[in-house]
DNA sequence: GACTGGCACTCTGACGGCCAGAGTGCCAGC
DNA sequence: GCTGGCACTCTGGCCGTCAGAGTGCCAGTC
């Protein structure tokens, strides 16, 4: 009867000691078939990890978590594979991203400290990424919505044309062109300048609009058409979404582990190539998370459902303005890229606010 | 006696023909091959074009076009494929450049014609040729080494900190941020602003240095750190040829061709994402020639030794200002590719010309 | 109840032999 | 110089075979 009644504990540690080695097992299978790309087997199992376990033991726990969903057999006589659950769930375990050498953080941080203007970051961020993890790397410029309005200038290029430039506080250049039918009146142009430039400087972006809008109406009726024209033309850089701009590079990485996925290279490049899919991957995430991996499935862009997407935002003044990451197979090492996006999420924000 | 004489025009008119069939027989075979990727043979040949004669007298010549290194077989009882040195004969042989169909080019007058500023032409116009083409397109931003300085800006964007502005007249615009230890005096920079805007306004970037570099001179010794950092900042955009820009698309086009070059795939993608190969591609060629076509190993660019080039000069006002052109496997279109980059080019003139 | 060794089973991938198909080169004849 | 015919050769697809790897299951042990 005591026994008994102390067997109930015990049941319960051995079980919770199962499930442990169950995890272990899983990761084992996760980490060999990411260094391998080969299916993992129950001898190779045992050898390379100290499971403390035989063979046929691992057999079990393999049967078990295929059952589970874990993973998968490709044919009868195979080892096993992860499947997107399965790297879930070994992702989900990873608490604590490991950390960078020091050596890999001076690299990063010499190799970003050279760059001259945004561009430049932007440029070597993305060739960073792509070098370090060895995937296809992704890059977003700051957001405008998310950010403000630090100058305008309205330079007259010629007699009926002019330029209306938009610094932002991001480093962001917005420039665009108005042609006017009436000649330029230098004078006119300091005033609309001045106002708009009290109505909207150090204001964000997104309540541009509304600050903007009645402005015409404090003109003169002659004047209005120029006024108009630039009102119209600054409103369509504010709202346009398209201008949000991605970078991509290390897209010659896709060829690398073209070997295990033989087929799929050309609609990943496809869909790498519009702009438009880029920015809804990146965008996919909410802001209140830092670093997101989506797997497989899980994300919803239709001919990336192999690859695997590790993501971070980065800030300005602590404030989260864009997000980069890489593209991978599903069977890419998560902890390398993981930590190594975190950490060039880091290093730009740090950049960014610094300037 | 007679007879003799008047055999060696008949020889040679035969000769003519004999030759005549051979360059035939060699544009059959790149037009088959290009349209098929399969090696071609004689009874094929005989089979899709009217040569008039048989198989057997096929064969020779393509032995003889064998022996002359235009042809080559991939094995004993294979068709047979062109050469480099073929596809650079029948490149030479077409004399005129199709036209495009009207559709055609209202397409490309349509897709063109609703861009925003220059990035946006730059990036339709990459685009437009990856699609029209199905290959790799490469366009080069207008070449600041060809271009003028339109204007120049010097915009404070606070105590120490100002933006250089330089606008081209291809519609480019250099920025640069300058930091200063001493807070900017407005009206010292009213002044150095007009001064540079003498010196250089209108002029050719190439002469901008000379231009300036005596200009520091003119200032008090209080205000000199201020302006000889504006110049150094000026200098430094002017010369710097990293700031060639090149745009790539279609690069997944590049996945499609993949089966017949199997293991060639990483080499492109890695030569092409290296912006100072692009722009070594796009500048090998003279100003002088427009359309230029580079196959195979022609082309100096290791990486790219199975590929071909094909590349035009586009130019703002008749003077050419950069290149443009498709990349793609040497067994390419390039009737199609050639009149399509030709045309492409030539309404990119017209566009920044019109502006 | 969990673990283990053993065994039969199955599937893949590599290897080799075979054969049809395609294309050539050469030759004799027109 | 062109042609038809013929022998030759090479590739690619199609088995059949076989070793290797890995599994599932079962009976036995702690």
């Amino acid at each position: 009867m005591l026994r008994q009644i102390a067997s109930k504990p015990v049941e319960y540690v051995e079980a919770q000691m199962l499930e442990e080695r169950r995890l272990a097992v899983l990761q084992a299978i996760v980490s060999d078939y990411v260094a391998t790309h080969e299916a993992v087997g129950s001898k190779a199992l045992v050898d390379r990890h100290q499971l403390g376990v035989s063979p046929a033991t691992i057999r079990n726990d393999m049967a078990a978590l295929e059952e589970e969903g874990y993973i998968t057999a490709p044919h009868t006589s195979a080892g096993r594979i992860p499947t997107d659950l399965g790297y879930r769930m070994f992702v989900d375990q990873i608490s604590q991203v490991k950390p960078l050498s020091a050596a890999e953080r001076k690299g990063i941080d010499r190799f970003l400290s050279d760059a001259v203007d945004l561009d430049d970051i932007m440029t070597r961020t993305v060739r960073l990424l792509a070098q370090l993890t060895k995937q296809v790397a992704v890059v977003q410029y700051p957001s405008l919505s998310r950010s403000q309005v630090r100058r305008i200038e309205l330079i007259p290029l010629n007699e009926h044309r002019l330029m209306i430039m938009l610094i932002v506080d991001s480093g962001r250049v917005e420039q665009r062109i108005v042609e006017c039918s009436v000649p330029i009146d230098e004078v006119l142009l300091a005033d609309l300048r001045a106002r708009l430039s009290v109505a909207i400087s150090d204001q964000p972006f997104s309540s541009v609009p509304q600050r903007i809008e009645d402005l015409e109406q404090s003109f003169n009726t002659e004047n209005r058409p120029l006024v108009r024209a630039v009102i119209v033309e600054i409103l369509e850089t504010v709202t346009a979404k398209l201008d949000e701009r991605v970078v991509l590079g290390g897209a010659s990485n896709l060829a690398r582990y073209n070997e295990d996925f033989p087929m799929t290279i050309q609609p990943v490049l496809e869909a790498l190539e519009e702009q438009v899919v880029l920015l809804r991957l990146l965008g996919e995430v909410g802001t209140e998370t830092k670093l997101s991996v989506r797997i497989g499935h899980e994300n919803q862009v239709e001919g990336l459902n192999s690859t695997s997407i590790v993501t971070s935002h980065y800030a300005k003044e602590s404030t989260p303005v864009a997000s980069l990451g890489v593209i991978g197979p599903t069977n890419m090492d998560y902890v390398n890229s993981m930590s190594t996006v975190q950490a060039v999420a880091q290093y730009v924000s740090r950049f960014l606010s610094d300037e």
